[in-house]
DNA sequence: AAATATGATTGACAATATCAACTATATATA
DNA sequence: TATATATAGTTGATATTGTCAATCATATTT
């Protein structure tokens, strides 16, 4: 492969992290997939979370949202409760089974950070999330207007 | 989303570069997905590649690799030759249809790079392919020595 | 009040990925 | 050399992830 090309970087860098997610969670024998974690996740950070405010924040397709909240309200993990402001949705609540849930993703993110620090450094880690959030920018913009 | 994780913020590029790949593959009419193009690449890059090369280089499942290579040998873009040094594997050969698509594909590449380039300079592309191949490098590296 | 837009769901499907079993050949070692 | 073990590739089954179009209910705009 081309290391210099960043397009294959990146890919190549992603698909080594979900392998390394997949692996942890397995390990931890946690009933979700790594794109549950990031809608876990994505809950957590957002106040009072819809459906649609995932979608937007993951730039995924609304169906795809339905479902992975469907499996983690399933799971238990997450509760849906009225949304006073609009009656088509409906406010995503992590019960405390997710929580407990959180703090164990929490470390293994935490692990992987580590295994990563041996040969990557906590400025470089900075750095590669700045840049590569402003070609996520960049590209999700010149998406938007055709 | 937390744009200061690195993790988060890989995973979200991936799939910003993903969509733009696909979009302009589209765009280009072109037979192939994302994954099949990756393929394609790692032929021409390896010196006399076998499926094998394909699924260690882009650290993929045999099976998938079989399959990826299968309909690029039905659309005629590769072709496959026998291996003088192992009977069980073949080398993989880029046709001349497979030469000229991989042509536009470079241009493809070239128009996303620009589109970055908007945004982001080509020193931070440097630096962003440099770390994002030293952190991919070091969760392969621990993920075989479990 | 009517037209349009939005949040969410569903169905159908495509693309990507994983695992286990199997064959044919290679390589190691007894 | 004979046997055991490893490797390259294929196939089948299945899981995960992502996309598109249609639909319903509610919001918003006109």
């Amino acid at each position: 492969m081309d290391n210099t090309n960043p397009v294959s970087a990146a890919f190549r860098l992603a698909h080594a992290l979900k392998r390394s997610v997949l692996h942890r969670i397995d390990c931890e024998s946690m009933p979700l997939s790594p794109m549950h974690v990031r809608v876990l996740k994505t809950i957590e950070y957002h106040v009072s979370c819809t459906a649609n405010d995932i979608a937007i924040e993951l730039d995924r397709d609304k169906a795809q949202v339905t479902r992975l909240v469907n499996t983690l309200v399933e799971l238990g993990i997450v509760g849906r409760e009225k949304n006073p402001r609009d009656k088509r949705s409906q406010i995503l609540v992590i019960s405390d089974k997710g929580k407990q849930l959180l703090i164990r993703i929490e470390a293994i993110d935490h692990g992987i950070l580590q295994q990563l620090g041996d040969q990557v450094s906590a400025e470089e880690l900075i750095v590669f999330a700045k840049i590569a959030t402003k070609m996520a920018d960049s590209l999700e913009k010149s998406a938007t207007d055709d």
